[in-house]
DNA sequence: TCATTTGTTATCATATATGATAACCTGATT
DNA sequence: AATCAGGTTATCATATATGATAACAAATGA
């Protein structure tokens, strides 16, 4: 798998647990204390997320972090 | 959980996985293309660690992306 | 003793993630 | 039409991850 793909992959993990709990995108970014255009950017695979701000998301959307990083 | 907190556990991960593969730093630093000093500092949780890396690693050790993460 | 392996730390330059702002779009609501 | 919510993209400055090098230490083996 290339980077690319590792991060849509990744960014989709999110999005779909994020719609799953009925959060928006704001919602999520007011929780990480960031602005929701980089949620936007995460959730497209727009960067090579660091754990940090993989973690804040992960608390923000209440499941474990490994659940963001569950790809094939 | 704090961010160094976060780190060391992810690193203990990796060196618990690379150990128990029978692996050095240096094999798993060539597999991954960088250098031996680099995995240490991974290791010892000195780094916010991005995900491309961190996939890298979860290649050359042969397991899944997730099982790096799997932090409480 | 000497060389090798393994791991650690400090330091540096460079690449890039981050956080913020602004502009924009779509769809829904008033 | 006008407003709002939700999401996207571009851009910027700043912080920091990365990759490399070098020096070091401890353990091991020749």
């Amino acid at each position: 798998m290339n980077d690319v793909q590792l991060f849509i992959r990744i960014g989709d993990n999110i999005r779909t647990i994020r719609e799953g709990k009925g959060l928006s995108q704001q919602d999520v970014a007011a929780m990480c204390n960031f602005e929701k255009s980089n949620m936007s950017r995460i959730e497209a695979g727009r960067t090579n997320i660091t754990v940090k701000n993989a973690y804040k998301i992960s608390v923000a959307l209440g499941v474990k972090l490994y659940e963001i990083f569950d790809v094939e």
